[in-house]
DNA sequence: ATGTCCCAACTTTTGGGA
C-alpha cells in the first residue's frame, strides 16, 4: 500500500501534472494540500474515471485539502475546531484512518498567524489524542514545520524564521509522543529528504530545500514500513509544484 | 536574498500569500 502526501499549489493550475502522476506512480491514497478550489470545482469525475474515489474540504481562493483513494474511501471528517479555514480532512482507506492537514505558515515569528499556526498544531495534537485512536493511523501534509536542522539545507539563513523554531518542533515532538513516527527520517535517518523548494533564485537546481511535507504513522504501523521517499520527479518539468510528493509505503 | 507562481479583482496590472 503506497500513501503520499502532496501539497499542489492550486488543482486547477496543476491538473494535468495531478493526472499524470496518478497515471504513473501506483499509488493508492494521495493526502492533498492547497487545493484552492470551491467543493463545486473539484474534479470528482474526472478522478472516478481514473480510478480513485476522493473527498474535499474546499474554500476557494486558499488553502483546501483532500484525499484520493483507489482502496476505499469512508467515515470523511473535515475541519479541526470551529476555524474558518479549510486545513483538515480525515478518512478511511482500506485499513487505515488517514489525514491530510495543511497547518497554517506562520508568516514571521512576530506575526498573528504564527500564533495561529501553534494553536492549530496543538489542536491537532488534541484531536489525534482523543479522536484518531483505534485503527492504525497516518497524518500526512504540508505542516510548514522542518522538524530539525538535517532537514533545513542551510540552518544559518533560517535564523529567527518560522518553520524552524523551537516552539513548532516542540509541538512535531509532542505529536509523535502520542504514538507516531516520522516516516520519511525513520527510513532515512542521514539524508535530508527536501520536500519543497522556493519558485524563486533557482532554489531546486540549487538544492535550497525544506523538509516540511511529512508522514506520521502510528506505532503500530512499524512493523509493516517498506520504505519512504521524496518524489523529486514531480518537482520537475511543466508547471511543477513547489512541493514534491513524499510516500510512504506500508506491508 | 528574493531571479516565481497562483489567485482575485474596482481585471490586461496590481497586491497578497506562499
Amino acid at each position: 500500500m503506497k500513501i503520499a502526501t502532496w501539497n499542489v499549489n492550486s488543482l486547477t493550475a496543476r491538473w494535468p501534472r495531478v493526472e499524470d502522476f496518478l497515471s504513473t506512480r501506483d499509488v493508492d491514497v494521495v493526502l492533498v494540500q492547497e487545493t484552492k478550489q470551491t467543493d463545486a470545482k473539484f474534479p470528482f469525475q474526472q478522478l472516478e474515471a481514473l480510478g480513485y474515489e476522493s473527498a474535499h474540504h474546499g474554500q476557494g481562493q486558499w488553502n483546501g485539502v483532500a484525499i484520493f483513494s483507489r482502496v476505499g474511501l469512508t467515515d470523511v471528517v473535515r475541519g479541526l475546531y470551529d476555524d474558518e479555514e479549510a486545513r483538515f480532512i480525515g478518512a478511511t482507506c482500506g485499513d487505515l484512518r488517514v489525514f491530510s492537514c495543511y497547518v497554517p505558515n506562520g508568516r514571521s515569528l512576530d506575526n498573528p498567524h504564527y500564533a495561529f499556526k501553534l494553536r492549530w498544531l496543538d489542536e491537532l495534537r488534541r484531536y489525534l489524542r482523543d479522536e484518531a485512536s483505534g485503527a492504525p493511523v497516518v497524518v500526512g501534509g504540508d505542516f510548514n514545520v522542518a522538524p530539525a536542522d538535517l532537514d533545513v539545507y542551510d540552518p544559518h539563513v533560517f535564523e529567527g524564521a518560522t518553520h524552524v523554531s523551537e516552539p513548532e518542533r516542540e509541538r512535531l515532538r509532542a505529536i509523535e509522543a502520542l504514538g507516531y513516527f516520522d516516516a520519511t527520517r525513520h527510513a532515512h535517518p542521514d539524508d535530508p529528504c527536501f520536500s519543497w523548494w522556493d519558485y524563486r533564485n533557482g532554489s531546486f537546481r540549487r538544492g535550497w530545500g525544506l523538509r516540511i511535507d511529512l508522514l506520521f504513522c502510528s506505532n503500530d504501523l512499524q512493523p509493516r514500513l517498506v520504505d519512504s521517499w521524496i518524489d523529486r520527479d514531480t518537482r520537475k518539468g511543466e508547471k511543477p509544484s513547489d512541493h514534491a510528493p513524499v510516500f510512504v509505503e506500508l506491508a
